[in-house]
RNA sequence: GGGCGCUUAGCUCAGUUGGUUUAGAGCACCUGCCUUACAAGCAGGGGGUCAUAGGUUCGAAUCCUAUAGCGCCCACCA
């Protein structure tokens, strides 16, 4: 066995045994279901560190359930990600010296599929590196053919239910991306803007007003100029006309209460094709809209300006022109919001168009309620807020978008009028409704023209959970009845909108029944400076790398310790160091119990202790606090605390303690075969815990401990389940040993005392009863210091030139003649006496205070009073110790 | 502009319904050790007036209020 755990060795090994065994194959059966939808990365992604977070997450979740019993099912699959996936082809084309704009839909569409079977599928490769405990037959794509059906059902389903209309609104628009988009791909962020003050004429007039505006550009397309009603500064002009600049259009002077006087000047432009409540407010008062932009962000001929330029460099030109004919009156600088393509990063444009909505009043409505009433649980609860406020506020989700990659939206044309088409799944369907709806029979199938626009990526995912199991095709098959809903959802919370939120409405409006029951919000991993990690930035580590220089166990380690629900996870290599060192660990325990097996007979490892040994009573009771403590842990869903706690329980008690107490008398000589295996007992008990956190150490080590069969393989092996309730006694004597080596330790480091020099140590318990107690422990001391001789005598007297020390009230003597440093050990006793000073000082002062000794409770008051009694019995041994230093010293 | 959250050791964070030693862990740091598993290790150690100011309480890192700083989400003020 080497000496350093490789695990290059066995990981890939594991998980192709797992794989062929079928151990993450699920199908309905009578247990109970333990299912979880992966949250499907796009396509043709790669792995960065957010999925290694998320899938390691979910994989702990999925095989600790696996282990209790459960029947785990975990979906996985990938998404279209339909602008995104769009935008790398056409970039991919580009390159290749081929424009979009040259490709029939259809050779688009090759070249898409193409790049998806070529880049499709590889992340999910990667997730078999980490150990993701996926049922890979169950693998989905969300363009596949079952579930591109499924999404035109639900489409159908929507718009016959009223749902789904079309109309001509005002819309997030994409100059890059020359798509529409929803509100929830915008990004606002604040930019530094000017904010120009031009002067507008009035007509027949030598006076004029001044109107500030951030997009000067936009004056092309002005229609009307808009006051306060109540404002004095211009009541007398409201009814006038403006003459726009540049354009020589007449405009009205209007007023509406929506215009803040404090801004600006108090005058505003109203551009009712480029601004969202210009729009609105050109509704109200029946303006005009001129249409000034193209779909790429370029200025139209309707503008009469410009025409063909960028809208940016027609802001430059404009100004200038602006400038020349004396109408620019001053130029501020101010910081504004500007809304950004959250793919493309172009500056949003609202631009009005023809688009499909879905509603959301009625769908939010169950989707809201089931949260708040914790139907579904959040983890952590803080971010049912913000679920809230935006169910709340939402408004209709702009679901078509005008790209090819993606589910085409189902409505077919049979003229130009706005209501001339039907909705149908095909185009023998269409032509029958199309026949009926119009009236003329005679119309042709040629005759229809399905609509150019599909739908956004997320009209599909929001029915994954349904998708997943067939529940559009066959909605009463044995699947989605077993497996539906599911039980946990992991996600970060920038997805909550998107995603979650409305997987939740879809989950009522076609299930009638809620998608899964706890949604788990984990943080976003950030690096050392906490800047998110991303390509752009080049802050990413690859995390194939890491997990071939750590291991996939010790960088999922790595990971999870650093990354409490819904706090940010600040990565640092360092952390996965840890976990690989903690891998490395637990592979010398083993390697060191293995050293010590004879080949020649079989271990059998067992939980079935020697009542006699503290030890073994010890790390008994120390498993069965751990393993409580864990299942509230993941109850709440705290898996780095439950992880925290078995690291511990593995490395400081069973390695630091257990195992030294285990060693033979000498060296070279074996351990006891009996002890041996109580010692694999609790090895193996340690394994199980571990394994959900680190499969393939675990498995690794589980397989070599014994000769296991097939169905004997950890990856499906129970949680252990150790009935009954910790033994506190022993676990109180044997931490009060422990204190008592640590304080003799403490004496050996300080006085600089070689670790091999043979000590004589007195040990003086504070009441006799301890003593046969301790006198039983007597190899513990010897086992775990150099002890010569070991004495417990109540009423032994401190030898001359002794080092000492009191723990919990027991004095612990060590002669040192000659070898001590006398300044040295006064220091060190001084140093405890002011401690205990300090805390006494606190203890009296509570309990000098009448109003806690009437007020608090019993119990508390009692533990003082103790706590008190204790401290000034150890504080008088103290300065007894002190006293009998100075007259030793004076010798 | 609205909402939410954070501020504890040099760094990253625990501290779960206020009351077991004058607050814990990991990393980093200091000292001594190649001790019959592991130097990716062992043993020992130093380090915090729990952001600030008030308040509630017998008792506050923990509850309340204000202030400062930071972060996130949402929002159509030109």
């Amino acid at each position: 066995i080497p000496k350093q755990y490789n695990p290059s060795d066995t990981e890939a090994k594991w998980y192709s045994y797992w794989e062929e065994q079928k151990y993450f194959h699920s199908k309905p059966d009578q247990r109970d279901p333990f299912t979880v939808v992966i949250p499907p990365p796009n396509v043709t992604g790669v792995l960065h560190m957010g999925h290694m977070l998320n899938n390691t997450i979910q994989d702990v979740l999925v095989r600790r359930a696996r282990m209790l019993g459960k029947n785990a099912c975990w979906v996985p699959g990938t998404d279209h990600a339909s602008i995104a996936t769009e935008a790398k082809v056409v970039q991919k084309l580009r390159k290749e010296g081929i424009k979009k704009s040259d490709l029939s839909r259809e050779e688009f569409m090759n070249h898409a599929w193409e790049w998806t079977d070529e880049h499709g599928g590889i992340i999910l490769q990667q997730l078999k590196k980490l150990g993701a405990s996926c049922d890979w037959s169950r693998t989905r794509f969300t363009l596949e053919d079952d579930l591109y059906d499924a999404v035109i059902d639900c489409f159908i389903d929507l718009y016959d239910r009223g749902f789904i209309y079309r109309g001509l609104r005002m819309v997030n628009w994409d100059p890059a991306a020359q798509t529409a988009l929803s509100d929830e791909e915008v990004i606002h962020k604040e930019v530094q803007s000017k904010l120009y003050h031009v002067r507008y004429p009035l007509k027949n007039s030598d006076e004029f007003v001044v109107i500030a505006t951030t997009r000067p550009e936009t004056i092309l397309a002005d229609t009307a100029v808009c006051v306060h009603p109540d404002d004095e500064r211009y009541k007398h002009l409201i009814g006038k006309k403006a003459i726009i600049p540049m354009v020589n259009r007449e405009a009205e002077i209007i007023a509406d209460e929506y215009v803040d006087p404090e801004f600006g000047t108090g005058c505003l432009k109203i551009t009712p094709a480029h601004d969202p409540n210009d729009y609105e407010l050109g509704e109200k008062h029946n303006l005009q809209i001129i249409d000034m932009l193209n779909p790429d962000g370029t200025v139209s001929e309707a503008a009469g300006f410009y025409t063909g330029k960028d809208r940016f460099e027609a802001r430059k030109l404009i100004i200038k022109d602006l400038e020349k004919l004396n109408l620019l009156v001053k130029t501020e600088e101010m910081a504004n919001k500007v809304g950004y393509s959250e793919r493309t990063d172009a500056v949003i444009e609202p631009r009005l168009s023809l688009q499909w909505f879905c509603k959301m009043d009625e769908l939010s409505k169950p989707a809201l309620d089931n949260v708040l009433n914790d139907e579904i649980r959040f983890h952590p609860a803080k971010f049912k807020n913000s679920y809230q406020h935006w169910m709340e506020n939402i408004r209709d989700w702009c679901i078509s978008r005008q790209l090819w990659w993606g589910h085409r939206i189902p409505a077919w044309y049979y003229g130009s009028g706005h209501d001339q088409y039907v909705i149908a799944k095909t185009e023998e369907e269409a032509l029958v409704k199309a026949r009926e709806k119009s009236g003329d029979q005679k119309l042709e199938a040629g005759a229809l023209k399905q609509d150019e626009d599909v739908l956004d990526t997320w009209f599909s995912s929001w029915l994954w959970p349904i998708t997943v199991f067939d529940g559009f095709k066959d909605p009463d098959n044995d699947d989605i009845n077993y497996y539906y809903p599911t039980q946990d959802l992991v996600t970060a919370p920038e997805i909550m909108f998107f995603w979650v939120a409305r997987m939740i409405m879809a989950g009522y409006a076609f299930k009638g029944e809620k998608p899964f029951s706890n949604v788990y919000y984990h943080g976003i991993v950030r690096d050392e400076k906490r800047r998110k990690m991303s390509k752009s930035l080049g802050n990413s580590p690859d995390p194939i790398r890491l997990m071939e220089q750590y291991g996939a166990d010790g960088t999922r380690v790595g990971m999870l310790f650093a990354s409490p629900a819904g706090n940010d996870l600040l990565f640092d290599e360092a952390l996965c160091e840890q976990g690989r060192n903690f891998s490395n660990k637990i592979w010398n325990a083993f390697r060191f119990l293995m050293m010590n097996t004879d080949s020649s007979e079989t271990c059998r490892p067992t939980l079935e202790i020697d009542p006699e040994n503290l030890a073994d009573r010890w790390m008994l009771a120390r498993i069965r606090k751990t393993l409580d403590e864990v299942e509230k842990d993941f109850e709440n869903y705290r898996l780095n605390e439950a992880l925290k706690k078995i690291y511990s329980l593995a490395w400081d008690d069973f390695c630091d303690w257990y195992i030294e107490l285990c060693k033979a008398d000498s060296p070279g000589e074996n351990i006891p075969k009996e002890k041996l295996e109580r010692a694999f007992g609790f090895f193996e008990v340690l394994m199980k815990m571990l394994h959900p956190f680190m499969p393939f150490i675990t498995e690794e080590i589980w397989q070599r401990i014994q000769d296991r069969s097939d169905d004997e393989a950890l990856t499906i092996s129970r949680w252990p389940d150790l009935p009954g309730t910790p033994d506190t006694v022993s676990v109180e004597l044997f931490t009060k040993i422990q204190h008592q080596i640590t304080a003799v330790r403490n004496i050996q480091a300080e006085m600089n005392l070689s670790p091999k020099a043979e000590l004589s140590v007195f040990i003086k318990p504070k009441n006799a009863e301890i003593v046969s107690d301790l006198k039983s422990c007597e190899w513990i001391y010897r086992k775990l210091l150099p002890v010569d001789s070991i004495t417990f005598d109540p009423d032994v007297q401190k030898p001359k030139g002794a080092a000492s020390a009191v723990v919990n009230g027991n004095e612990i003597y060590i002669p040192l003649e000659g070898l001590i440093d006398i300044d040295k050990e006064k220091e060190r006793i001084q140093k405890e006496i002011s401690r205990t000073e300090g805390f006494l000082k606190g203890v009296k002062g509570k309990l000098a205070n009448e109003k806690f000794t009437a007020n608090a409770p019993g119990d508390v008051v009692e533990r003082e009073r103790q706590k008190k009694a204790d401290a000034e019995s150890n504080l008088e041994k103290l300065k007894t110790l002190l006293r009998e230093f100075g007259s030793d010293s004076g010798q």
